[in-house]
DNA sequence: CTGTTAGCGCGTTCAA
DNA sequence: TTGAACGCGCTAACAG
């Protein structure tokens, strides 16, 4: 690889004057540029990027942090994150957590060894993770969960309305013991769609039962087990509204797995698109997010955040749609909305 | 952040005799190299990894750079790579060519500026881009597609015996008008699944009618028109042979908008796991990879190529699975298989 | 406007 | 066994 020098003795000039050309400094002889600039192109000479940062003690790499690379709430956002970087010259690299504090943490440490220039990151909410960041002076933009201890720029939605339009309307539907299967306590989308869930039970004049409520991890396999219990114990729920995509795919799993008919026998209401939403039968009515927004606006957010790292943080809620299909309809005809 | 001689001060010896004892060397006295240990936690010393990577012109990171994010195929994939990597110390990054050349080739030069430790790529094949790392020395694994121009270890399956499994079950259920829809031209996985087609129609004694098959790109998109095209025309197919799981769940989604049943109405045989699989009615037919083991392997070689930079290329085939599901079957029983 | 000099933080010679 | 000196490739002072 051709280093600055070669470029600075084949233009006949000096190594300093390459970087000034290079680096779009308008202090140079018009002549001096041309020359300089053939030089590189002749050698193929690419500036050693970790020299370059190793000097401005920053890199043009930004890490996007999430909990789980195979949910397309995720990867989906990660095309916004792209499309701003690629205009401000930054690369994005993901990074997958996997709902694992331990490689949370590996991930951080690798992001700050590297000298990062931004994160975006769905926290786990482990004491000290963030704050390890932060004091780091690493631009740090939250996304779909709120961050605890620290301040930063957070894009989200507003998951308690949201979560409580998706159980009214349930209500409204005459199902009468509507059960929520949420995530993990402590992560504040899985709380606040429960408090949402809780909300519309009260303003409903119903006290919700904490029998029909189930915490499992944000997967799969977790909505297909709590739906098993639930279906299990007494009461005996006849609808669920589940907090995320994962969660849904999972609990109509176990209903079909079950044999039970949709809605008939139990209604269902779920959050986030699901993949392949249109060839599930019936179709499902959900709540879903405007993830490339949500990526394309945390990465403006943080490009502000790299300019001027002083303002207070942000936070930006953005708007949910409620599609109400054939899943939550307690018998009526099959319509579509949203 | 600490750097080398805070340490080196605090413990009251040099920074060479900090590195020495931070990087293992065994050529440093007990007691000095405890005063050094704990004088680095003391300052929460981590070491500059631009620095190291710097002076060692290498990092610890690594790429894998694949062509659609948003392709479960891909990203299960990343979790066999991540947890060979986590072992080894390495930190994997996932970017994402979105299928432009010109985003690879922004990658790429992300990677070598980055001097990135080794790459697992699924490769587009744009003349040049891989042989721009390999004349970098940069160590690479290609998966699923091989790689053109350069001689790199692959971690593939055999796409070709697999197709024709796939489509030789087709006609053995008596469809006769068997279509396929494939990817790209020029992309590995896309010519291979087709040619296994065409030998099973061969095999068969019938003649492959070329206006049976459309090339499109590997989104769900492609395969909604593709189908869309294919039932429009003359001989329209009575079963469809999709070579990736994105391309079956837009003809599927075709075929639902247009009321056709399957299998009663058109066949369906897919290719690679679709997500929720299990909730889509009929249960589809497909061929499964061992993504994780894809992951594994590819990041194994990986790690060998990094010890030994000039062993010989390898090629590792890895076996897939033939699901019989509804989807294929004509007039008869729902069965599953596998 | 240009070149010389210095140093980012580290690992690795070379002497001692 | 240890420390001093050097350089990885680049940018940002400082002079000229």
């Amino acid at each position: 690889m051709a280093t600055i020098y070669d470029v600075a003795r084949h233009a006949g000039v000096s190594a300093s004057t390459v970087s000034r050309v290079l680096n779009g400094k308008q202090t140079v002889d018009a002549q001096l540029a041309d020359r300089v600039r053939s030089a590189a192109t002749e050698l193929d000479y690419r500036p050693n990027a970790l020299a370059r940062s190793l000097r401005r003690s920053q890199t043009h790499l930004w890490a996007v942090l999430v909990s789980d690379i195979n949910n397309p709430f995720f990867t989906a956002l990660v095309r916004g994150v792209e499309d701003v970087a690629q205009q401000a010259r930054y690369s994005v690299v993901l990074c997958n957590s996997d709902e694992s504090p331990a490689k949370e943490a590996d991930y951080i440490a690798a992001i700050l060894a590297e000298q990062m220039a931004g994160v975006i990151v769905s926290p786990t909410n482990q004491p000290g993770h963030l704050t390890r960041l932060v004091s780091a002076g690493v631009p740090i933009v939250a996304i779909d969960r709120r961050a605890e201890e620290v301040e930063v720029d957070t894009v989200t939605v507003d998951n308690t309305s949201a979560a409580e339009l998706a159980t009214a309307h349930l209500l409204e539907e005459g199902f009468t013991r509507v059960a929520c299967i949420t995530g993990p306590r402590g992560v504040s989308t899985a709380e606040e769609r429960l408090a949402g869930y809780r909300r519309a039970l009260r303003a409903a004049g119903r006290k919700p039962d904490p029998r029909l409520v189930r915490h499992t991890d944000f997967r799969e396999q977790g909505g297909y087990a709590a739906m098993g219990e639930l279906l299990d114990h007494t009461p005996r729920p006849d609808a669920v509204f589940a907090t995320n995509n994962l969660l849904t795919v999972g609990a109509l799993a176990c209903l079909v797995d079950r044999g039970l008919r949709v809605p008939a026998d139990v209604g269902i209401f779920g959050f986030d698109d699901v993949p392949c939403a249109t060839l599930i039968r019936p179709p499902l009515s959900t709540i879903t997010q405007p993830t490339y927004e949500i990526g394309r606006t945390a990465a403006d957010l943080l490009l502000r955040r790299v300019e001027d790292p002083s303002r207070p943080p942000s936070v930006t809620v953005l708007p949910t749609e409620l599609h109400v299909r054939a899943s939550s309809l307690r018998s009526r005809t099959v319509t579509s909305a949203g």
